[in-house]
DNA sequence: GCCGTTTTCGGCCCGACTGTTTTCAGTCG
């Protein structure tokens, strides 16, 4: 897949010609990528089908972009980039990364310094070199500085399921004072993106100074970027940047729609607002200058002839023309989930007793669990051996009669070996209510391999669940390669489910995938891998990354109750 | 370089904050 190859492309185009001064090319090439970047197509894939004309119907791709696009798929590469790159020293681009230096303050450290990389900027600005240049003064020369220990530090983006608790808490301690009436996440945490750049929070109050003083004397803040009247940034003791905004009750609905994007998004409905007459920004929608609305987000999207979307949606694709004409998913949520069907216990790697993790899923309000520990193979995980299992399976048949109305089904993540045979016979997998199959190792095989291995133990006749189906884990390790969309055929065939798996780390399948089983007609199961009872509440971003799926309750297999559950599985 | 129920030419989202000015350019989200 090249799309992710042609977005840092054209991104670093629009960084040299923006150096060179060249006017508004560098925002077609951005407007371009960042619609690459968020596509839920292989560009490849588009160009084989349609051609250039294919191409051209990616929004802000025209003529001369599609021309680039079909040489990268040809050639792998684009002679014009190659020249481009040439006209500037190589890393001269890379001094734009570094938080207040655009464009315009990179082309005059080289012009006047000659300052070509991050490295050589670094030691001009410790030698003072830097201040007393034209509109560099001390200040500027301390910025950089600070600016470049933070890209030293790792600019990674962090895991929504850490990131999220961390703008909670911040929430929580806001929301201590009298004077902030509402207060919300936005940006990408509130579009539950599966990894965060910067934590975004959005008050409601007529007393913002007080909201600001709190927010950047909070304990968790190590360095104030910016404070003014209406925003403050903050950088976190652990390097994250946090923003706030705060405004009137009467913008609540603007700003949010505003703070939450993504960027593509606001673009286009703000041009949408120009071209029906209004214009829209964080305070509202305005006539002339006649305020229309702006305290929800529903009816400035209603007053712009569009449904409500919902922020897991507003990623730049084609949800606005869906919204237009009524045609948007009804996503599924999280209330609607009955139960979780990939929970693991002290019986192989988890810290909890069945009985524990059974009355933390009450608590949630479930209707049932699936207790799928891992089998023998997995001895790192101290998989449990047949007998081991079968005690189980006795014990979990005690505990389902001390229970009412909550069911406790019978499971396991068994391996899948090399060769795709499973990790248990057909005497011991029969007496399983829901069996789940995984792979935790081989993981370097050939993709024809690979997916071969996987077909044949989704046609076992006991397998119903392929677990975290691309074995990927955020930041750390890249899926194994296997052919998904032969998966789904399988999938769709037998009548067998793929997971979302929602621990934070995994969120696999990811989004991308998930749009395309569901397309297909796959029905998927939501797990959270829960190695404790704390992480059965990380079914929340297995529902998030589901809905950033496209996914309704009807794609869902564990949004059904327990009847329908019962029923589907075939089990006694 | 892209795009068109105002345009095939002439626009291109919009506003806050900083650092440097003394009314604004640059940067950011």
């Amino acid at each position: 897949m090249k799309n992710q190859e042609l977005v840092r492309i054209f991104y670093d185009i629009a960084d040299i010609l923006e150096i060179k001064n060249v006017e508004w090319k560098p925002l077609a090439y951005r407007k371009a990528a960042r619609a690459i970047e968020v596509l839920g197509e292989d560009v490849e894939e588009i160009y084989k089908k349609d051609g250039i004309k294919g191409l051209k119907e990616i929004p802000g791709v025209g003529e001369r972009i599609a021309e680039k696009i079909e040489e990268f798929i040809k050639t792998n590469k684009i002679k014009e980039y190659e020249k481009l790159k040439k006209t500037i020293p190589r890393h001269l681009t890379e001094l734009m990364e570094i938080p207040g230096l655009g464009a315009k303050k990179a082309k005059k450290l080289y012009e006047r310094l000659h300052i070509k990389s991050i490295k050589e900027l670094e030691k001009a600005a410790k030698q003072h070199k830097i201040s007393g240049l034209e509109t560099f003064k001390e200040k500027s020369e301390e910025n950089i500085l600070k600016g470049i220990e933070l890209i030293k530090k790792g600019k990674g983006r962090i895991l929504l399921g850490v990131a999220l608790p961390m703008a909670r808490n911040i929430i929580e301690e806001l929301k201590t004072l009298k004077d902030v009436k509402d207060i919300s996440v936005a940006g990408s945490l509130r579009r539950m993106e599966e990894t965060i750049g910067d934590i975004d929070i959005l008050a409601i109050s007529s007393n913002p100074k007080k909201v600001m003083d709190k927010f950047t004397s909070l304990k968790e803040v190590s360095r104030i970027l910016a404070m003014g009247e209406t925003k403050s940034m903050v950088i976190l003791e652990n390097g994250m940047q946090a923003d706030i905004r705060v405004l009137d009750k009467k913008s609540y609905g603007a700003a949010l729609q505003y703070f939450t994007g993504n960027k593509g998004h606001n673009i286009r409905l703000r041009e949408l607002a120009i071209k029906k007459g209004y214009k829209l920004n964080e305070y509202g929608l305005f006539k002339k200058d006649k305020y229309i609305c702006g305290r929800t987000e529903g009816e400035i999207y209603k007053n712009l002839g569009l449904d409500y979307i919902e922020p897991e949606l507003r990623n730049n694709t084609n949800e606005l023309e869906l919204a237009k004409n009524r045609k948007l998913p009804k996503l599924v949520k999280l209330g609607e989930i009955k139960g979780d069907l990939h929970v693991h216990t002290k019986d192989s790697d988890g810290d909890n007793t069945i009985e524990e993790m059974c009355r933390e899923a009450i608590n949630l309000g479930y209707e049932y669990i699936c207790i799928s520990d891992h089998s023998k193979t997995r001895a790192i995980a101290n998989g449990m051996k047949e007998e081991e299992l079968l005690k189980q399976i006795r014990e979990i048949d005690r505990l389902n009669k001390r229970f009412k109305r909550f069911r406790i089904f019978k499971g396991c993540e068994v391996d899948i070996l090399n060769d795709g045979n499973l990790d248990f016979s057909d005497d011991i997998l029969k007496r399983l209510d829901i069996v789940g199959a995984a792979v935790h190792s081989g993981f370097k095989m050939s993709e024809s391999k690979m997916t071969e291995r996987i077909i044949k133990a989704l046609k076992d006749k006991y397998v119903k669940i392929l677990y975290h189906p691309t074995g990927r884990l955020i930041n750390q390790r890249e899926p194994y390669q296997v052919d998904l969309n032969s998966l789904f055929d399988v999938a769709k065939e037998k009548k067998k489910f793929l997971e979302i798996n929602g621990m934070i780390n995994r969120l696999d399948l990811d989004d991308y995938n998930i749009k395309k089983a569901v397309e297909k007609g796959v029905r998927l199961v939501l797990g959270t891998d829960s190695h404790s009872k704390e992480h059965l509440r990380f079914m929340e971003y297995g529902v998030s990354q589901a809905r950033r799926g496209w996914c309704e309750k009807k794609d869902i297999v564990n949004a059904l109750s327990l009847k329908e559950l019962v029923r589907l599985f075939n089990i006694k």
